[in-house]
RNA sequence: CGGGCUGUGGCGCAGUUUGGUUAGCGCACUGGUCUGGGGGACCAGGGGUCGGAGGUUCAAAUCCUCUCAGCCCGACCA
């Protein structure tokens, strides 16, 4: 290809509402153009990524075994409606009418439609299978941000595995699990595998794959002295115990004016240091006002909330709500007494005892309070989130908290798809079995995004060979140069022939230019023909990482050049 | 959904407070001359219904109302 007849649009300035690097090296570069909030175009050279990084994955789904197929993206809200996701997935599906008036949804993921295709099974001989797909996702997310990392319209491989029984699922799994392990190597990714929630898909054992970057969404625990590693949507950490007061104390209210918030409380009661106190939030699960209960120095996780109690739709409840719920405003909210309304008490609060909470009337608390003994709890659950250099529960070790991009997540679904869309198959038995399944995940844009998150420098990006748009650049610095064009042609020739994505940089342009170009669009080498030291029989070859320029002979460049990228592709 | 900010040529911005010539600057783009190894210089050009609609006014990018779009933060700190 040559450059002057290639749509490469690099801007010298990145546009005002771009802050991730990737974001702003992407549109820098030519390889994506905003068309709306969360969709974006991608450009003749974003495409090419794109692409390499979809047939890396491809060929490694393949290698576990997995089918391609192309599902719809449109699909009829029937199915949705019999998996139960028409509700739960609520305003992030989006959802058109046909002009019959028949409700369609555009697909967020496809555990519908291969599960309604899985229905054609009918023996555990045909059993496992893996199948997937490289397929148009489309989710109305509040908030689309940061370039390709979090958009609205995306390509996502989808696979999922249907076995027979556990054993099955686990083999099926730890494949996947492995597959991904050398997916993220083979794009240059640093992907950790942690523990992870499960989220409204359900299942069993939940694994993402993180890259750690500033630009990422998540936050993850990550132990300094062994390997545990987990979302703080789900991780856990050790506590040292709190002495209690004696457990037969009384419970007693007191006044306590103008008090609203812990650190207030902290100043006034000389108990009520935050430890010793009660948090009471009240949130509306699905509709219905309930309390969840911290301790006051812990921070309530609503991810941890929501799968501790099932529900769809996790909130806080407005001032409003609370008050007609207890009877008073925030800042003096408790759950002593408290009578019909659910309440979910952290296990942390566990068999303390002398403790400070709300008195559900305002500017009053009370103390003393047991917990177990004082306060009807519906429920024990671990909803608090790990804070940055807690104790590791695994080994006593220092756990920090990363920041990462989610590049990839597994989980077992178990039997809830292939139950609720009615697939069976017969055992050896003769016996009806519901087969169950694993879904398996990896945003093919998210990861184009994060490649770039991890691999640039101030001058721009630096794609890894195995994902870059070009393998090697051809820079020209004399085009009218009659025997700089031709050798960049032959060189062009040879190395396509041998394999390599040749760009050729022939544009009547000034070197400046040139090399500012190529270093922002992070072409992994660049051979460059200029008149000066084509004048002494020689080219330079420059790898873009190291910025480190060898001089190579005109005639032996094409064999050296080969020797250096064959041998690190 | 809450809060904040922003919409002026392909990109980055000024002008809006205090309404008043032909809406301006840098980059990019077109033609030319020079230049020729790190975004070069000069000359001459092209491109904008100032997000949209309505209103106030002799006069609106500027003031008012509505609306659309985009970005950031928050959506637990009781």
């Amino acid at each position: 290809m040559r450059w002057s007849a290639a749509f490469i649009p690099t801007l010298r300035d990145a546009p005002a509402d771009a802050e991730a690097a990737s974001h702003q090296l992407l549109v820098r570069g030519g390889f994506i153009r905003q068309l709306h909030a969360g969709h974006y175009s991608l450009l003749p050279l974003g495409l090419r990524v794109h692409e390499k990084v979809a047939q890396i994955v491809r060929e490694e789904i393949d290698a576990i075994g997995g089918q391609e197929f192309l599902l719809p993206a449109m699909h009829p809200a029937s199915i949705w409606k019999q998996s139960g996701r028409w509700e739960a997935m609520g305003d992030e599906m989006f959802r058109l009418q046909d002009r019959g008036g028949a409700d369609l949804a555009l697909g967020m993921t496809h555990e519908e439609v291969f599960s309604h295709l899985a229905t054609t099974l009918h023996s555990y001989k045909e059993l496992p299978q893996v199948w997937y797909q490289i397929q148009m996702k489309f989710r109305d997310e509040p908030r689309p941000k940061s370039g390709l990392l979090r958009v609205r319209e995306f390509a996502m491989k989808d696979s999922y595995s249907f076995d027979l029984d556990d054993e099955g699922l686990d083999a099926a799994f730890d494949a996947h699990h492995r597959a991904y392990v050398k997916i993220f190597d083979r794009l240059g990714l640093e992907a950790m595998p942690v523990q992870a929630s499960s989220g409204a898909m359900g299942g069993s054992a939940s694994i993402e794959f993180m890259v750690t970057s500033p630009a990422g969404e998540d936050d993850v625990l990550v132990c300094q002295s062994c390997t545990y590693r987990a979302n703080v949507e789900r991780g856990t950490s050790r506590l040292e115990p709190v002495l209690g007061s004696p457990s037969d104390e009384d419970v007693e209210r007191f006044p306590t004016p103008g008090v609203r918030t812990i650190t207030e409380l902290e100043n006034v009661e000389e108990s009520a240091q935050a430890v010793n106190q009660i948090k009471t939030m009240v949130m509306v699960l699905d509709g219905e006002v309930t309390l969840a209960l911290l301790r006051g120095d812990h921070q309530l996780n609503l991810q941890k909330l929501q799968d501790s109690s099932g529900a769809v739709d996790v909130r806080p409840a407005t001032p409003e709500e609370a008050f007609e719920a207890l009877g008073a405003r925030p800042g003096s909210l408790g759950a002593v007494g408290v009578d019909g309304i659910a309440v979910f008490c952290d296990v942390a609060l566990k068999e303390r005892t002398g403790m400070v909470t709300g008195a559900n009337e305002d500017d009053w608390h009370l103390r003393g309070v047991s917990v177990e003994r004082d306060i009807d709890v519906n429920s024990w659950v671990d909803i608090r989130e790990v804070q940055d250099g807690e104790t590791c529960a695994e080994c006593g070790g220092r756990l920090e908290i990363v920041r990462c991009i989610e590049a990839g997540h597994i989980f077992k679904l178990g039997r809830k798809y292939s139950t609720a869309m009615g697939i069976s198959v017969l055992d050896s038995q003769g016996k009806a079995q519901t087969p169950t399944m694993g879904s398996y995940g990896i945003g093919i844009g998210r990861a184009v995004a994060a490649i770039a998150e991890n691999h640039h420098d101030d001058s721009g990006l630096c794609w890894p060979l195995a994902v870059a748009p070009y393998h090697l650049l051809v820079t020209v610095l004399d085009v009218d140069d009659p025997e700089a064009m031709a050798l960049a042609d032959s060189v062009a020739d040879l190395c396509g022939a041998a394999g390599l994505d040749v760009l050729v940089d022939d544009r009547d342009a000034r070197p400046g230019v040139k090399f500012a170009d190529s270093e922002l669009i992070g072409i992994p080498y660049r051979l460059t023909i200029g008149s000066r030291s084509l004048s002494n029989g020689q080219v330079e070859f420059t790898p873009r990482v190291s910025g480190e320029t060898a001089m190579l002979g005109k005639e032996s460049c094409v064999e050296a050049v080969l020797d250096t990228i064959l041998s690190t592709k």
